[in-house]
DNA sequence: TATGAATGAGGATTCATTCAT
DNA sequence: GATGAATGAATCCTCATTCAT
């Protein structure tokens, strides 16, 4: 009964040694911990329901991280890296900047990933303040970049005259708070009330992006 | 930690006649419990803590509150409250609908309470999913009373020409995003970077309500 | 079924208020303690063993001693003092020092306490190395002094005539050394071999001191 | 600390035609095996701490040694061996038994092998009870053909006149006391108080031994 | 009513032992 | 044979809850 559940996996690429099998089972693991503290919390997540839930045993997650807390920083700084590389793609060439935004932060709140988007981000509210660290990194990884790569496309559009003012250049939270407040909306209360994100967020850009018909952009000096 | 999760179904005992320092007692307990769960989270807090921060018997607890769940509930309960009253308070007779706006939601990200409003915002997202009444709660007294309000004044906006079209009414939630991620930012990053929320905002309803005729926006510079 | 095995002991002095009640419950899981951590050495024995024998639940011993190392130091002290004291006690006006040393050590190896003080002596012996603190406790308090104080008797003896050199002021162990071994010997190889541990020391103190009852003690200066 | 306790009952596999490696081997694994439990007693050692210090996998010492126990037991019967030889070497033609006991004990605990043979005997001390086997080992293997050898030598030693009484025939212990108190001595208390043991067992030999006449004992200054 | 000592189920972590490679 | 990843029973310790005083 040992080898059970490991046995389909187990054998999976011999020639790369152990790494393929150990790569998967440490996927598996981390999933599974994303999943509960996702659904529980830091605190009240266990690690046996953890194991269980990967498919091994108890005493195989210290194999690979040294205690919960470790686990738990493990997910969070997974599960950022995506995020920062889709903060830093590039502009393709002639695109508009609001194109672009709609373009890169659409898929960041529809279906495929956002569960699991929205999971890391409730995390991080939760449990910031009892793990500084957590705090720190997400902040350093995820927020600091994504706000400079932010603050630089508001400063392109101003330049091209997309925007009409500094606003979203001193306060790029401003182009990104619709999507944060979708995301947990989504989370919490789409049971009671659905919302509808994407079109969301395109109300918002409109406010922000004066119609581009107008030949004339008058007052800009 | 302990006890296995459970929903969030137990009630506060019944009041009967409470003397002056019962109802004190309960007062200082559920101050207690506020900061506790804000700072530890539900699972994480003890009850321990709780009564000593109190100042009364960890038993004392038990004889209001039925288990840690009640006094949770009851502490998002009361808590809740003047946010429902702050959301619902009238329009000023002749009062620019922005106007009212930045005088009724700068207070609620400023200093004074803010911190208890971050604390208590944090506990539902964090908790909500465990606790599936309490989302329920916070949505049925907070979010959708709160989102009616808003879309009420959002229609009253575009109705005397305030608002150029109906994203608002469609989703009020853009009109409160900015507030809504600025206390979250406050409490989580502004250790590394301060945010000025109040400007902040004034900058988002600079988007929202377009500059109507100049003469009538007499002083801004 | 919860108070069952408290009851007979927790109503004894009302009057004392808790400490009657926690005094005993105290002494019996040093007790208990002491048993156990005998039978089955520091690291081998388990909390809830002791628990049990001391009739009272696992967590209580933790409402007493923060671990297991701090009720472990604690049954080490406890057991000193009446070696510190035995040690200390006056010799008689008189009386021989060879006559006192015997009427004193006897006891020590006489049944009724014998078996708990050798479960100390193994205990010092086996977990020393392992907490440095014990026995630097153990020397402080017991040994060192015990020391100075056989080194005391062996000046007066040899003061008085009674011893014919300097060796036992310079070895005070050497007084000690068949009290310890017929002590480790009783508790290992007994069930082999009994051991009549008076006789022996004895026989040990008839080389000791020289016989009396020459008129003549030649060679002292 | 895991499995609970066992009664030391199982064998060293049987050895078939063993390389010199495979020697080796198993020399390293009971090397490291002693110092690992001296270090820590039987129960808090660790398996994988003593293959990492014997250079192999964990997994190697199972291949030599049923279980823990095992290895222990393997251990302890090593360690025996030259002891019970040492106890029965002859004494020299026309040598005082005196003159032998000191040639013979002092090597036992002088620097060299002292720490070996205190460990071991700390092993017993602390294990014994634990492991009744190894008690009634080390008393058939070690104990009993030692004090056997001491008892043949006070039966000359009375024999020939060194000594005057025959309380070393009886009690034979007497004449290992000090060394092995001295032994314990240097484990427990050296860094507190440095202890010649060689000096003390001539001490304690002086009393034994009367001098005989002045003129037959020569050379002794 | 208030207290806080006592309870004991619960959960994190360790480590002897196994076994596929 | 040798390895070391995986297993899961065992054990320390915590803390929500109870109840005698």
């Amino acid at each position: 009964m040992r080898r059970k559940r490991v046995s389909l996996v187990s054998r999976e690429r011999p020639a790369k040694k152990r790494s393929a099998a150990a790569a998967s089972r440490d996927a598996s693991i981390l999933k599974a911990a994303l999943q509960e503290f996702t659904h529980h919390g830091f605190a009240a997540t266990r690690m046996e329901d953890i194991a269980r839930r990967a498919g091994v045993a108890k005493g195989t997650i210290y194999l690979r991280f040294k205690d919960k807390e470790a686990l738990f920083e493990a997910i969070v700084r997974k599960e950022i890296s995506p995020l920062v590389m889709a903060a830093g793609a590039p502009l393709q060439p002639g695109e508009p900047v609001r194109t672009f935004l709609e373009r890169s932060l659409t898929p960041l709140v529809e279906s495929s990933g956002r569960a699991r988007r929205v999971a890391i981000i409730r995390l991080v509210i939760a449990e910031a303040p009892r793990f500084p660290k957590l705090g720190e990194l997400y902040f350093r990884d995820v927020v600091e970049p994504g706000l400079q790569a932010f603050r630089r496309l508001a400063r392109q559009a101003y330049d091209n005259g997309e925007l009409a003012d500094t606003a979203a250049i001193k306060y790029p939270q401003l182009l990104l708070a619709p999507a944060i407040v979708g995301l947990l909306w989504s989370a919490l209360f789409d049971r009671f009330e659905p919302l509808d994100i994407p079109a969301m967020m395109h109300a918002h850009f409109d406010h922000f992006f004066p119609a581009k018909t107008m030949t004339s952009q008058p007052d800009r000096r």
